[in-house]
DNA sequence: CTGAAAGCGCTTACAG
DNA sequence: CTGAAAGCGCTTACAG
């Protein structure tokens, strides 16, 4: 039961025990199928014994597959990505692979950080939701793994992106607004380039409609909950009442709901709210919430397919995935 | 400019080009002060020519230390820990050392598998937020780098432990309730051996000052904003309506007040409401909610620093690193 | 301050 | 189906 152990047992260990070659450890441990079976049951013993635990530093050197995938995320807290992660990081377990997971925060060199990092860890592949300036670009150019660029649909990505696009959901919810008869809107926008696309998106199909003059305000990234407080406030400073308010996150459509009801005005009646990521708080709210729902699961299993994909040495079936999206019509607006 | 980069740059190429021995490019990737200044020029050089990234694959074998941390934790989503982890992952990163995500969820056998995949990475340290059953305690007594439990603060845990008592949360909870004046709790409880403690600490406390019988509700792991409409509801059809709900987290917490008030009650005065974790959102909600602060940001550090001394060689310092908690008195109860 | 050389623990053609 | 052997790209005593 109780081994010397002074060390690790590695495959010559194992390969000893079963009287094999390591050769043949390292095939029953890869692709089991080509051992015989009574040759594996003598290594199954003998790593069992042994209690053996591949170094994956050591098979990731010889192989060159790291079994590892870097995801970078701006953040962490109230992020509407967390449904991709998650997603990410279970499917991938079952499979062996493991994250590598990179807060890149919003400073653009700490992007280009994480993907050293990543690069020098010899991923298989990059994640990233961050959207990449011109020397990131170039760092991704030389990544030999598959860049995957999610939750949007650059033009020209260095690999290949799955996502949505900003500027139709912008677009879809003018038109969704004005179709409802609301006049007003006050867009809550949040630093970052996919937030302002959405924006532009929204402003140029509400004037294009014949809609007026759309007043906007600022909020840090991500856009939660907590700025609800001041844009509630700034909102009731201004000249004539907006008549619904479009969010940049669900969070941050409930905080504002919180504040129109503690201020005493009914939602939707006196003031609209829209979200956006469909977060599983926004079908909780009262009122509930009328958002954009955004698959996140989906980006995470397209990512890992292609991923796999890549793996068997095919060129991308394609270079662009749109999962889409899908307004969801509920009582805030 | 442009290399024929067929493959990528290694040590030996950047020594070649240097004309240094490739132990000396090492020494000055490790431990830069060592090398001549003159020789650190031409180094330096020859990387930025190269193009040069250090394969830590390779690196971690020879040295036999990854840079690489674990963590593992249940979910992602509205995780009570995710100051923790990002905390931790932004001070790593800083210091060169990456952080691998393990999502364990719920399943005991999923935290094994995430130890095993850890181990086979050969990690520095891991961190976990899940309690150890029996084989998984087997497991960590084998590791080699250090185990930090984290969140709680287990009699004899295998490795250190950095985290609060749930006993003494309870137990705080039912003191200051009482000395509120409230007389029927209803305890929301998750599942999850730390929120049972928490109950246990609690339901003590509060009969041992004289307190009556207290009402229980089960929700399922992690507490969430969506659970509070069934909980309203079934409170309501307890013969007496309790006068403070304590809840496991601030997001059920915020959905039992948003429930509440759409049932026109007044929080706190008709139902007062109790959380926990101190989310952002807890100091953001209307009524503010009153909760228990967890310096989550402290628990990454104080890991942190333990991972650091422990890589001196040293023995642990401490065994149990109690960052205790505070509670925080606002508007909702 | 620097170099030659062994070694870390695997994988993978190649040959049988 | 299996083995012998080279090689993956680093680090680190050891010696100078």
């Amino acid at each position: 039961m109780n081994e010397p152990s002074t060390r690790n047992p590695t495959l010559d260990d194992v390969a000893a025990l079963a009287s094999v070659s390591t050769a043949t450890v390292s095939r029953y441990l890869n692709n089991p199928k080509v051992v015989a079976a009574a040759t594996a049951e003598r290594i199954r013993e003998a790593i069992a014994q042994t209690g053996y635990i591949p170094n994956m530093l050591a098979g990731g050197l010889a192989s060159s597959k790291s079994k590892m995938v870097s995801v970078l995320i701006p953040h962490l807290t109230d992020s509407i990505f967390n449904d991709t992660i998650q997603t990410m990081a279970e499917e991938l377990a079952g499979a062996g692979t493991t994250v590598m997971m990179g807060l890149t925060g919003v400073a653009p060199e700490r992007t280009d950080e994480m993907i050293l990092a990543a690069m020098g860890r010899r991923v298989d592949a990059i994640i990233s939701t961050a959207p990449l300036g011109p020397q990131t670009r170039e760092l991704v150019e030389r990544f030999p793994g598959l860049f995957i660029q999610i939750w949007e649909l650059p033009e020209d990505p260095p690999g290949i992106a799955v996502g949505f696009s900003h500027r139709d959901v912008g677009r879809d919810v003018a038109r969704f607004l004005q179709s409802r008869g609301y006049r007003r809107p006050l867009l809550v926008t949040a630093e970052g380039a996919r937030a302002r696309i959405r924006s532009d998106g929204f402003i140029e199909e509400w004037q294009a409609l014949g809609g007026g003059e759309v007043a906007q305000a600022q909020v840090d990234i991500p856009s939660r909950f907590g700025h609800a407080r001041r844009i509630f406030a700034d909102m009731r400073r201004m000249a004539e009442l907006p008549d619904v308010v479009v969010c940049g996150s669900d969070y941050l459509a409930q905080g504002l709901i919180v504040e129109a009801q503690a201020a005493g005005l009914r939602v939707p009646d006196q003031l609209a709210v829209m979200g956006f990521g469909n977060s599983a708080l926004a079908g909780a709210m009262r009122p509930t919430i009328t958002t954009v729902d955004i698959d996140g699961s989906r980006i995470a299993r397209e990512a890992i397919a292609a991923i796999r994909h890549h793996a068997t040495g095919a060129p991308p079936l394609a270079r662009s995935i749109d999962v889409g999206f899908r307004l969801i019509e509920r009582e805030s607006a």
